[in-house]
DNA sequence: CCTCAAACGAGAGCAGTGCTCTTGTTTTTC
DNA sequence: GAAAAACAAGAGCACTGCTCTCGTTTGAGG
């Protein structure tokens, strides 16, 4: 009952992913020190081993909790998107609230989506919360296609059988064409914060928030750009 | 004359690094570890530091070195194209350089385009190199105008300032919406190959090649899409 | 209520890291 | 040939992740 012990550990646990946090976020995750969290903690380093086997363990945590604050944002974006036909402004306000997470926490983001260690593989808990935000995207597409709308890419006959299992697994039936063209513009965006976000437009482009614009319309308006047969349609690039 | 120890320290340098790389390669940047080498060397641990003076120094003659390979490996493929009036040959053996070469040399690539530890600014030293294979992209978009090709891409105002300095530093003379295309371009080739490389097409694409060359193509069709009239050079959309 | 096992925190210790400083030797320079 | 510079070695400092042991605290079952 209440459990004294139950209610310490939740709250340590929570204490130690917080200073980690705020370590990762001052000073990179390389840098996050478990014997230094215990030190803040007051606690000797060995006790935290109790509430995570692992550096390792620690971090995996930390991503997870990130995936999801970044699903939760662009969530939040979609849905405050009053027209819920206009696709292109829930489109630019996904983009946009990616990357305001990712320039708003930094470390996070290259906790996310920078470098892996050669090695490590993702283990099986940060898959759910890592498609978190791919899922706004893939439906975003998917109503998209519903009210007529077709991109115009070409589809390489190579990514048939991955477009078709990835209708399976998500459960959804946008043609290979949209889903080609959500890839795109998938890649594209993220390509775009990633450059800036690691300092690749750092005096070149000093209005990077207007090149991520640029890049976001014109992902947009490929989207669009296939003919626009209203309300049937049918399969098939 | 000659000097013994001339030859020596440049010898022992060069075998710093060469370890340091393989080093790099097989573990991550992250794992580098200058005690490691020096083992290897059959030194002390302390002697590296006559050759440099910290493990960052070292990291960055790394990068410095795979800047310029990836730059070497870009100029080739540019250059192997007869036809030097195929711009979207020239466009896609770029392209593809660049991501052969993360393929080949994926910890390398990580070094570069990863992560930057937080606080970490490039040396000088850094940016020659960095730009030798955003050089040849550069020399690309500027033929491709000459020829008359330009990209359809919408300029935002924000960009010009950037985009007359751009043309200022790399002394060439292409439009805005060229340079805005070409920007595009990079940014989606390069974010294609960061989700390939850092993990995120993994149990989605399983076959990232094609998705690849469809993004290649995308951008190869909007970087001619524009109004191409003048001489010989045909092209679809 | 009392016992016993599980959970816990402290502490010591191991193996590893980057980096500094000193000491004696070797090479280069004047 | 002497002074200066370059060098390798070694010891040492402060730090890391992680393991193991040893008392203490807590909670659950008899």
């Amino acid at each position: 009952m209440a459990g004294i012990r139950e209610r310490a550990r939740a709250e340590h646990t929570a204490e130690i992913v917080r200073l980690a946090r705020v370590q990762v976020e001052r000073e990179g995750a390389s840098s996050l020190s478990l014997r230094a969290i215990a030190r803040e903690l007051g606690m000797v380093s060995s006790a935290i081993y109790r509430y995570f086997a692992s550096r390792d363990e620690l971090l995996t945590k930390l991503i997870i909790d990130s995936y999801d604050r970044l699903g939760e944002e662009v969530e939040a974006a979609d849905a405050g998107v009053r027209r819920r036909t206009d696709f292109l402004g829930r489109w630019r306000a996904m983009s946009h609230a990616i990357r305001q997470w990712a320039l708003a926490h930094p470390a996070e983001y290259a906790l996310l989506f920078g470098t892996p260690v050669p090695g490590y593989a993702a283990p099986q808990d940060t898959i759910g919360p890592a498609s978190r935000y791919t899922i706004v995207l893939i439906r975003l597409i998917v109503e998209m296609e519903g009210a007529g709308h077709r991109s115009a890419d070409k589809v390489p006959v190579a990514l048939r059988r991955d477009y078709a299992r990835f209708r399976q697994r998500f459960d959804v039936a946008a043609s290979d064409a949209m889903l080609m063209g959500g890839m795109a513009a998938w890649a594209n965006m993220m390509g775009a914060i990633n450059l800036e976000l690691f300092g690749h437009l750092y005096n070149v482009i000093d209005t990077p928030g207007a090149l991520f614009e640029a890049v976001v319309a014109q992902q947009g308006r490929l989207l669009v750009s296939g003919t626009a047969p209203p309300p049937g349609t049918s399969k098939r690039a």
